[in-house]
DNA sequence: GGGCGTTATGTTATCATGAGCATAAAGATC
DNA sequence: GATCTTTATGCTCATGATAACATAACGCCC
């Protein structure tokens, strides 16, 4: 028997979760939303189409894109994307160990 | 801005969570899965369902039943069911205090 | 200018999950 | 024996979410 859960930031509708964390990680390291989609398994269209949601619910950007020019295009994080997935990445870190810890007390 | 989840057991596949907690929770209480049923508002069919997989996936059974009768039939928690139910429940709490204090360390 | 890799977006198809409907059986009570 | 309340279970239909397809535009580079 394991414990399991997903963890996510709503405002009234879901904003922010694991998926787009990983997501926006992998886009940090590639520079691409197209590369970062492909690595996860998922398609370019899930992946543009979950960040122009999160964005427009957030009001903020996350990613500065471009199209064409020496590598075709490409994306980076925002100053405000990197805070939040920074914050996501302590934050579920913390949550993570505690969540084991009562596992063990009440399951182990 | 505010943080959510969902936590459960799995073995494999999914076998525990709110839901079914909730629900079992409210049956200890009133003696009788229908009745439980409708003050969650879900059907009876839904909720039977969902106690059958769970079962049978955790190899014993979590209610005793009965048909007909006194009352027309009722149901009551298994030993082993209420020793689940008591067990989630420290655990749901445990880790729903430790995600409130992580999420206004990192979003307070 | 053609090719390549990327962002950007609409549209359609498919699939999984849940809701709703329908029905049987049991036993106490009157 | 009819009624009531409950457990027990199969089947169909709707709905929403996800996947798949299709297409346009942009800008460097050869």
């Amino acid at each position: 028997m394991q414990v399991r859960y997903k963890i996510w930031l709503e405002e009234g509708e879901h904003i922010f979760g694991e998926g787009l964390f990983s997501l926006l990680r992998e886009i940090d390291r590639r520079g691409s939303i197209n590369q970062a989609a492909q690595e996860m398994h998922m398609s370019y269209r899930q992946a543009w189409g979950r960040i122009k949601k999160a964005e427009e619910r957030l009001g903020f950007r996350l990613l500065t894109t471009r199209i064409g020019g020496e590598a075709g295009g490409g994306a980076e994080l925002t100053r405000e994307g990197r805070r939040l997935v920074e914050n996501f990445h302590r934050f579920r870190e913390e949550v993570d160990r505690a969540i084991r810890e009562a596992f063990a007390r009440n399951f182990g």
